[in-house]
DNA sequence: TGCTTATTAGCAATACTTGCAAATTAGGTG
DNA sequence: CACCTAATTTGCAAGTATTGCTAATAAGCA
């Protein structure tokens, strides 16, 4: 989906309504491209609409993932990110800032384990990890580029 | 690595020190196809050494990361999971009852986006959600296949 | 306009993980 | 073998991310 009117429709085809804050969500989350955390997405909104809640928009992220509205990413750690592109699509992550970026990713869909073959595959995804063209340049500049933590210390890191 | 006296040579490497801790969580974490989590871990190594702390667990786990002895899984929600296996190798997740198993793929390591030329790629990771067999089976004969939950919701309630 | 039911807000509770300080111990020394 | 010292372990408090619960509120229909 991507226009409120449609939105409007699968709320009502559910017997839900439609509020203020769902609308309010749901565009924040179209106009994004950063794969927002829950948070980042609550301050977000309390600057339109100052007093929402992030109960609410946690709620209301998890709804539309039930609906097939956005998908929940997992890549790293610390919080969830929410994606509102469902199509065919994959990750790159950066090691050093974190910043998660969607890409495509020809014959994806197509790959299958070598092994395991009696796993029913429903999906398949795709996640690069590396150095961003930001991160590299500022790299290059400066600091360590041996001697770094972990892929995910780093992540650990960098959420501080 | 894999044996405990390459594991002793790494640890006086750094300066540090072979505890029975250290050597009990290494050991077991070997012995576990499961990709265990901190608390599992720590439940069997409790077992065989009470008193134990959960505390140790985490560090003792998060050092072998840095180390480069393990890798850290996040997928699915809940806790991080811990992987001995740092060769190359990818996972399929089973959306429900949340078991991850190691998978190999032919040429995932040579995928690139068609787009983002400019990220530096350190890792290419393949991840497969799909229903295992054993969950197939026991689907067939009684309850819900359609009305299922997203996968995320799924994993998020069978960590429960 | 009024009613009914879904939704929101707010806070407490849970799950996972880390920070900190005191007590303990591995491993080298004499 | 006893000793010393720095590294490690513990235990607990604190921090972050997320959900459960309930009273108050508001959407959508008659």
């Amino acid at each position: 989906m991507q226009s409120p009117v449609l939105l409007a429709n699968a709320y009502r085809a559910k017997g839900s309504k439609l509020t203020p804050q769902r609308q309010l969500i749901f565009q924040l989350m179209h106009e994004n491209e950063t794969h927002p955390t829950a948070e980042e997405l609550y301050d977000q909104a309390s600057a339109q609409m100052p007093g929402i809640s992030l109960r609410t928009v946690y709620q209301t992220l998890n709804e539309l993932a039930e609906m097939g509205e956005l998908q929940f990413i997992e890549i790293g750690s610390g919080a969830t990110r929410f994606d509102p592109n469902v199509g065919d699509h994959h990750h790159a992550v950066c090691d050093s800032c974190g910043q998660i970026r969607d890409v495509h990713v020809r014959g994806a869909a197509a790959l299958r384990p070598t092994d395991s073959t009696d796993f029913v595959i429903n999906e398949v995804g795709v996640v690069f990890r590396g150095i961003c063209s930001a991160c590299e340049t500022s790299r290059r500049k400066g600091s360590n580029q041996r001697g770094a933590k972990s892929p995910v210390q780093q992540a650990k890191a960098s959420k501080k």
